[in-house]
DNA sequence: TTGCGATGTATCGGGCCGATACATCGGGGC
DNA sequence: GCCCCGATGTATCGGCCCGATACATCGCAA
């Protein structure tokens, strides 16, 4: 999963590891705090040997304002590769069902706006259905093994199902949006003037 | 965590792994869909040794219903020790940073009826912390990198926000329950006839 | 000037997961 | 009557990911 996170992020821009890091805090904000330095690098030398990302070369190009970090291990900065971007689309589009889990669906939730409307009803729909499945398990415990349980674990459990309500109802919104062919709306309350490009709503603008 | 709950769930009665595997799906329904079998059994071994837990004799007084299970390799039944207890008490009482993410909040809030008042409202208190600073991050991302962002990335941020603002006034009514030393109540619509006794809601009855 | 926080890369031990293997038992279909 | 399948049950293995730790530089503030 951390494998298509940065395979992403690396199609926007080339970047280093600390960079990754910031960058996947802010865009997989509401999956984790940020990812661990014990993960991201062994996992970008994985990704190397596999030959889906390269190192840029730093020496080139080398015109903007970042100073050349003097110290003797510089940072090490990374691009996708042409067989990254392959890779990259087949992470996205094809589906399992790690791809519905709270993590899996997130971060291909994220990079929705580079796949297509099917693929997106595919995932939107295989998360209704686990999260569908999650509240029954819930109402099935609450319906028969309430008496067995004390009133805290009752309560989470109460919680989490109001959870699950609540996340199938934004997943049919979403649903219901996508099939009108509409990207997901910025006000819900009201989206008349929403008239934005229905595919790709911006393009990925460069790093400041 | 999963020392914390598998010592808890012995502490209710005496279980082998597969009976503890379906006991942990249902009470901590809420957090996983099931505990894997290959984090359960080595931890079982793990217990074992450090004298968390121990065999049950299932050959002494097997009056029950339970057939003898006639293949060489029986059930594996254990039970708590007395240090074991003491470590399920340790653990359940003693807070860090992983006692305020989803799991550690989860599993420690099953076993609330078995503290007290002031470990209860330090957890509640901390698992607020954490998740106001989570809705605090994501509010920052909203207001000020809302331009660098697509349309699902949003989307995505903005139903994160909403269930931490949900869970924190969640966790506020709680708060809020315990300090007027009350259980958490069963109908939020009407808790006057909760006269419960405030201090261990339940006793956690013997497993039928 | 000293020291601390941000930037930056990297390793290590350990927890947890999914896949897999092996073995028994009860019941339903043919 | 027989066979297969699903539930019951224990166990290992490779791999992902995390937290702790180490090391090194830079800019800024006390």
């Amino acid at each position: 999963m951390l494998e298509l996170a940065i395979l992403g992020l690396l199609q926007e821009a080339p970047m280093h590891g600390y960079e990754l890091r910031k960058e996947l805090a802010t865009k997989l904000g509401t999956l984790r705090a940020a990812i661990s330095y014990g993960t991201l690098y062994p996992t970008l030398k994985r990704l190397k040997l596999a030959g889906w990302i390269s190192e840029a070369d730093t020496t080139e190009t080398d015109s903007d304002i970042i100073p050349p970090m003097t110290s003797k291990r510089g940072r090490v900065v990374y691009k996708i590769t042409a067989e990254g971007k392959e890779r990259f689309a087949d992470l996205l589009t094809q589906t399992g069902p790690e791809t519905y889990d709270d993590t899996g669906f997130g971060v291909h939730f994220t990079f929705f706006s580079r796949t297509d409307r099917a693929t997106r009803l595919r995932i939107l729909e295989g998360r209704r259905r686990r999260v569908e499945e999650r509240r029954e398990g819930l109402r099935e415990v609450l319906a028969r093994a309430a008496d067995r349980l004390d009133a805290y674990t009752l309560e989470l459990q109460r919680h989490g199902l109001d959870a699950c309500e609540r996340e199938v109802r934004w997943l049919e919104e979403l649903i219901t949006n996508e099939r009108s062919g509409r990207a997901p709306s910025r006000s819900r309350t009201f989206t008349s003037e929403t008239a934005t490009p229905p595919e790709h709503p911006r393009p990925h603008p460069d790093r400041p």
